[in-house]
DNA sequence: GTGAAAGCGCTAACAA
DNA sequence: TTGTTAGCGCTTTCAC
């Protein structure tokens, strides 16, 4: 109700509606002095212009879209459990979004549907967001990006693996990370490593076995079939391809999974079998959630800068829509958390 | 670009525009042949209306806004870690407002600001959401329910305690589940308890002090003051309480933490005296974070329905906008789950 | 430097 | 049952 309208505040001011615009939206060619006067009344009013109006009359909406896959979104929802990479990728965007005064919106994507493209077109022309950031596996998606690109529209894709050039892109490099994460494991003196792969959709899962076999193989390292299990990112997973590895008439003495949560689950699988962490397995993840510095033993993983990275799109974003010529694509760096879930291998 | 708009929906149609809008709202008063026509047309041309011209032109929005307290979401976000309220708060909504073709946007909200007030009035005239979802302490802001109140905002306060006959409510019944906690540990043998406080802003902190000490007064037992700490919900303050109570001449044989976080800065503690958990100390927890159940030993606690709670507040908050009559409060059902943080005090 | 007028794409009365 | 006509509150030409 009694809703507080440009009008008012130009009434209040004793200037023109145009005159408003201008000074609430920064333009140049104002006198100090109606500066003043419309600032003044603005806040006496309390007013704050209409998102709707806004975004329907001009070439900005003040909305970002993060686009997140409903697949694992769903699982977690399911699972009654949060999901702490959606949570820190928001609390990034919204921090930026909010020195902006943007909005953030998250949308749920299916990449698996066959109405993927017309799901991405009606979203779009729907909400007009003035940028919209890419999540992964969204971020790999050909069809998604395609569509976008038809409708002009501004996007930023987190940890993208295919096609580098097409729109902005923040990522880290996985590869390398988890090559680190196997050389940091085979320095400690294994030389059995199972690996648990992550969801088969995701270019980050790829990425990490890559870089696993290449620190296996530039060691001379084996990397035997049995000791590799693929995993789709959750504990019931890592557990299950934990105790598959376990299971093998040779044991690895070390596995790396390709996040916490299968960590999480590979540990759980250890403890049944009566193995004790570190000592007769070291076990490192993926990703540093909560969980990692909780658990006993804590956690060796590697930590994802999440949260800088949906700041970092969201600050391309926004600098793109206000004309600015928005920043290059960035990389980020991740870093190995060293904790006590790793130690040599017993004698 | 080439957007598609209810014009081009109406020519490829035959009809006017009307005719669509009425169609595609599903109102009353459409022949069905009219119906199939502009389904069609609208189908083909791949049509979706824009929000923005949707909600300046009508009553709705299709825009639902959650409310959260930027101070806990800022010490997230610069500690690097998501929150799992949030998260779960998240979901459930999410789902909700995607069946119904409705959009979440989530809003910090500082309820420590001067400008509170006007904080809100703002965001409600610029947003002009067809609802609210308050999560705690937003929920039991007097100035922000009168604020949404001077502006016949709908709302649903989540977990609130204070005026309990404002806006829609879906709560669980946090005294009851400490209480019961409490009492879990007393028939486990325990008489000498600790307690770690939460956040004092929270109402749910006083209701589950409350219900600690119901539970100990019923049962004749004593609160000694030095087993009372107070933190604020974070693992640290968890850590600093527990250091604190254990530091006490005499030790309790068990500790109740106001949260599963604080409850791992309680476990974190015990370890650094060389405490044995279950053995030499039982711990308890309340919230179900998802480390409860990854940590070793995992974590017994009260699991709080966030999303389920969300989810009710969403469906109440769309249904009001609908103009359907709204479901009445809820109270949802916690659940204790008990794993191995607790077990009988030693001898 | 400032203002008047024309829409943006819808929904809501009101006619027909 | 359907269509016509006004706006909703802004930004954007284009005059002044």
């Amino acid at each position: 109700m009694g809703a507080v309208t440009i009008y008012d505040v130009a009434e209040r001011a004793g200037v023109s509606i145009k005159s408003v615009s201008r000074v609430l939206n920064g333009r140049p060619n104002v006198t100090e002095e109606l500066r003043r006067k419309v600032q003044e009344a603005a806040d006496a009013l309390g007013y704050r212009p209409s998102l709707s109006a806004r975004g329907l009359a001009g070439a900005r909406s003040y909305l970002i879209a993060a686009l997140v896959d409903a697949e694992l979104t769903i699982e977690h929802w399911r699972s009654g459990r949060g999901n702490d990479y959606l949570s820190r990728m928001e609390l990034g965007a919204l921090m930026e979004c909010r020195q902006a005064g943007y909005h953030l919106l998250i949308e749920l994507v299916d990449v698996a549907s066959p109405t993927l493209e017309r799901d991405i077109l009606a979203m779009v022309s729907s909400l007009r967001p003035d940028g919209l950031i890419l999540t992964p596996p969204v971020s790999d998606s050909t069809v998604v990006l395609d569509a976008l690109d038809s409708r002009g529209a501004a996007y930023v894709r987190l940890g993208a693996e295919r096609e580098p050039s097409r729109g902005g892109r923040v990522w880290m490099d996985d590869r390398r990370a988890a090559y680190d994460m196997t050389v940091h494991l085979i320095r400690l003196g294994h030389r059995d490593i199972g690996f648990v792969v992550g969801h088969p959709r995701y270019a980050a899962s790829r990425a990490r076995r890559a870089g696993f076999e290449a620190a296996m193989g530039d060691h001379g390292l084996a990397v035997r079939a049995e000791w590799v299990a693929e995993g789709d990112f959750t504990f019931p997973s890592g557990l299950a391809c934990a105790e598959r590895i376990l299971g093998a008439a040779r044991r690895p003495t070390a596995i790396f999974a390709s996040n916490d949560d299968m960590a999480f689950g590979v540990v759980q699988a250890a403890a049944r079998l009566g193995l004790s962490i570190p000592r007769d397995l070291s076990v490192a993840g993926f990703d540093d959630a909560p969980g990692a510095q909780f658990s006993t033993p804590q956690l060796t993983t590697v930590r994802q800068p999440v949260s800088e990275m949906a700041e970092a799109a969201a600050r391309m974003l926004i600098a793109g829509a206000a004309g600015q010529a928005a920043p290059g694509p960035a990389e980020v760096a991740y870093a190995l958390v060293l904790r006590d879930s790793t130690a040599a291998p017993r004698g």
